[in-house]
RNA sequence: GGUCUCAUCGUCUAACGGUUAGGACACCAGGUUUUCAUCCUGGCAAUCGGGGUUCGAUUCCCCGUGAGAUCACCA
């Protein structure tokens, strides 16, 4: 049996965005699923786009989601190297194997004068086809014009697509597209499918955006001799508003961008997995491990899928909480307040413990837990605000606060059940409403919009925290 | 414009040709004698239109309509 073997084939011309990395998503959990090789192979044959550094950029996010190759660049293999650039030779091998069977030719003419047939074209309202201007004596390749591919077998492809089901298209895309440019290096039409061909790839998965060249594409694996690999398109990712294939130019973020804003690798992915993938049933969260036992392209969907950062956020939330103490901890590291440098560990994991259910991205734990770690300063806003605080004026707020100092000063033990007895006693003997007494005491010890359950809370901030806190509201 | 593709709640989606068209996000309303962005319960909300085929169509076919993609010495 053959290997089942996929390939993720960016070009180094800037960040991965979210609408382009589940074209690595796919092939990755294919090739796990089914115990083959992934491959990581940078098509840099565009040296006008080309941007410093992409290339890194692009594998520090695919190892920040966990997406690990097995052949590509950092790695080798046997079929290297992995960048297109240093692959000029294996290019021109096949290139020469065309121009022998003489299905390719050097082009002879200069841009302008191709612009001049454009326009004729156009002018006739017809589509332009090269192939209709084909030069009857083209001159010998000498490596300065582009090489062309000579199509001969003008005709309809019919092809399976694992996504989409059958498709087919004819004659009218088929044509005399460049092989090699003027600079020597091949265009991706030509590059793509050598390569492929020569990583053994088994299965080609990438965006619709290439799917009506696909019969291109099988007219030149026809002229090479080569057995096409499974052609498998994805639908597209689309932009929150519109409808436009998100992009960058529609503002779509870099995946390392979701890393700084505090999104799980896991939760980016079980997001980009289910926008336009189910296993049918009615499970929303999915594990790494579960995507790559269920997923099937056969289940992605057709049409596209809007980008909606809300559900991202849930279902980041929704990993959060799977997450034990010690691998929150580990992970939100370098997300803590300035205030918590010096924490002791084990107090900042119970903080953790008390915020890990209510935090839907690693960056709102600054926020949420800063008055674990210094005073707060204190937002009167949140009293006059707070619909059911308003109604009370100073004294009564006053008097509440010391009942509750009183209460706390006399209490023996610290825990979060002896609290919580001592509130329902203020309760009693107040005869507030809990909805009132707690968010006063909630708001003069936190001063936070929100914080964790009132006794665990002041549980972790100690009887001596707790009571200068409400001594300082009291005094000013 | 040519070619290709797609079409179920606002969004992501489920439904061998037979279901009160299901779930999730968001939103709204209650609840958890405690705030809250957690949690629980409930609510709102969809098969683009028109023709067929069929006893029966979200599902199959055709025609519209709408949307997207692509027509480079970019990938």
């Amino acid at each position: 049996m053959t290997e089942f073997r996929t390939r993720f084939a960016p070009s180094p011309t800037g960040y991965i965005h979210v609408g382009n990395v589940r074209a690595a998503l796919f092939p990755w959990l294919l090739a796990r699923q089914q115990g083959g090789k992934f491959i990581l192979r940078i098509e840099d044959t565009d040296q006008a786009r080309f941007v410093e550094g992409a290339t890194d950029l692009i594998m520090e996010t695919l190892e920040w989601l966990g997406l690990d190759w097995d052949e590509g660049p950092n790695k080798g293999g046997e079929y290297g190297p992995y960048f297109q650039t240093e692959r000029r030779n294996v290019y021109l091998k096949w290139a020469q194997k065309l121009i022998d069977k003489g299905l390719a030719y050097a082009d002879p003419y200069t841009p302008e004068e191709i612009q001049g047939f454009r326009e004729e074209a156009k002018a006739m309202k017809k589509p332009f086809l090269y192939r209709n201007y084909r030069p009857e004596n083209p001159p010998e390749w000498d490596g300065t014009q582009p090489l062309r591919f000579k199509v001969e077998n003008i005709k309809r492809y019919t092809w399976n697509d694992p996504v989409m089901g059958e498709l087919s298209a004819g004659e009218e895309v088929l044509d005399d597209f460049i092989l090699i440019k003027s600079d020597g290096l091949p265009t991706y039409n030509f590059a793509h499918i050598v390569d492929d061909a020569e990583m053994k790839v088994t299965h080609v998965i990438r965006g619709l955006e290439y799917i009506s060249s696909i019969p291109k594409y099988l007219s030149l694996y026809e002229a090479l001799e080569i057995n096409p690999p499974v052609l498998a398109c994805l639908p597209h990712i689309m932009a929150p508003d519109g409808r436009k294939k998100l992009g960058k130019r529609d503002g779509a973020k870099s995946v390392t961008d979701y890393k700084t804003d505090g999104i799980l690798p896991e939760a980016m992915l079980n997001f980009l997995a289910s926008m336009g993938w189910n296993d049918g049933t009615e499970q929303e969260i999915f594990t790494l491990d579960e995507l790559v036992e269920k997923f099937s392209l056969e289940r992605v969907q057709r049409s596209g899928a809007r980008f909606d950062e809300q559900r991202l956020l849930w279902l980041n939330g929704q990993h959060i909480r799977r997450l034990s103490i010690d691998d929150l901890y580990s992970r939100i590291e370098s997300y803590w307040p300035k205030a918590a440098a010096d924490a002791d560990i084990e107090y900042k994991k119970k903080v953790l413990s008390l915020l890990q259910d209510r935090l839907k991205t690693l960056a709102e734990l600054p926020m949420m837990s800063e008055y674990f770690f210094m005073e707060p300063d204190e937002k009167p806003e949140l009293i006059s605000s707070n619909k059911q605080l308003k109604k009370l004026d100073s004294s009564e707020i006053n008097n509440l606060l010391k009942a509750t100092f009183d209460k706390f000063e006399n209490q023996q033990n610290w825990t979060s059940e002896s609290i919580q007895n001592s509130l329902n006693e203020l309760l009693e003997e107040t005869g507030q409403k809990p909805g009132i007494l707690f968010s006063l005491i909630r708001i003069v010890t936190t001063w936070a919009p929100f914080s964790p359950q009132l006794n665990e809370t002041l549980e972790l901030l100690g009887k001596e925290t707790t009571l200068s806190r409400i001594k300082k509201y009291l005094e000013k």
